[in-house]
DNA sequence: CAACGTTAGTGAACATTGTTCAATAATGGT
DNA sequence: ACCATTATTGAACAATGTTCACTAACGTTG
């Protein structure tokens, strides 16, 4: 009985979900077309479809590592006062995400968007609040530092949700760093006064 | 010379819309598709674009309505205690975006979204931030109340946009309705703190 | 070393999509 | 009664995701 053979088989896969994440950028969520990605790394449909699952296995998978490069900028975060920590979190937050918004959008907007969402996808996101747990209990808040932390992290993710779609300003002129900068002050300074 | 001949023309397309809005009810986003939306009205997809220029055109003619009916809500809030209107607000808001979630995700999400917004839909959102603001002001804020009314908008609007498409759980098991109030009391202790 | 069972890769095919357009049918003014 | 005008049709086109019988290539086994 024969082996697989996986000689380029991985490598195969590694350099499509990276050709993905190009297409994604060049083009926007439409572009990123099972025969365009097939081009891309000079093969057919019918192999991208033995590599994953469907296309929105692909995107997810385009979304992996951006999440994985997400979680270790957070990690590089030095600060140590919580207000200053707090801050240098959302900046890493809102630069990341707009940094690759092609890709961000693509898993909320586009035609390959996936209802479901895999394990590692909700550790990724539980382990991100977890960090932003730490220096909210540091302020001593009256309520549950974890629900705070999930309410600062929403309202981050809100601006930035809608600055990655271009549409933040059909709300607001106000940029999305100073948006986000001014939802931590708030979350601060309503600890401080004891409402929370 | 023959005129064009109106009878049911304004009416075909009326219907066409509710059409639309019920298909995008049952089958969600993907279910709103010309050839559905030409049988629901007993007609043919050529006729579908005799009477909007695409199929994101019917899709936003649906959302234009919806618009009108949040703007009836909104002048129907009768508090007049800035606190307690500014939390009644951000209810009807909650309560309306979850209740035609159907319509208000296909604008965001599906294959029929489009980049571009006219003007009567900006015209709508500014008059909705002009009610915010006006509670907002009588806080007498040491800010801009328009800012923060955008700020208060863009925070609770966040949490809807995520609840609408089911993926608010991927950050917090909190109620969509306890985030909004969340965030409406934290402005308020925010300005009453003298921090904004 | 040769043969074979297993597997990766192919590309044609299918169902659906939005969208267009020549042809047809119907209408209301002259 | 006629006919210019217009709405409606439904076939056609291009592009999409996805499937699958087939081919080619490989590594194990005799």
């Amino acid at each position: 009985m024969a082996r697989p053979r996986q000689y380029d088989h991985d490598a195969l896969r590694t350099r499509t979900i990276e050709a993905a994440k190009l297409l994604l950028e060049e083009g926007g969520p439409a572009a990123l077309t099972a025969r365009a990605l097939a081009k891309s790394v000079k093969t057919t449909p019918g192999t991208i479809y033995n590599l994953f699952d469907s296309m929105s296995a692909v995107l997810q998978e385009v979304n992996r590592q951006a999440l994985v490069d997400l979680a270790i900028l957070v990690d590089g975060v030095g600060q140590t006062d919580p207000r200053e920590r707090l801050l240098a979190l959302a900046e890493v937050y809102v630069t990341f995400m707009l940094d690759r918004r092609a890709v961000w959008r693509a898993l909320f907007e586009g035609p390959r968007i996936s209802s479901t969402f895999p394990d590692w996808y909700l550790a990724q996101i539980d382990g991100l609040i977890g960090r932003i747990t730490q220096p909210v209990a540091a302020l001593k808040p009256k309520g549950d530092p974890r629900l705070l932390a999930e309410q600062l992290l929403l309202s981050v993710h809100g601006i930035v949700a809608l600055a990655a779609i271009d549409r933040l300003d059909l709300i607001t002129m106000q940029k999305p760093m100073d948006l986000a900068h001014a939802a931590v002050e708030r979350m601060i300074a309503a600890i401080r006064a004891g409402a929370e």
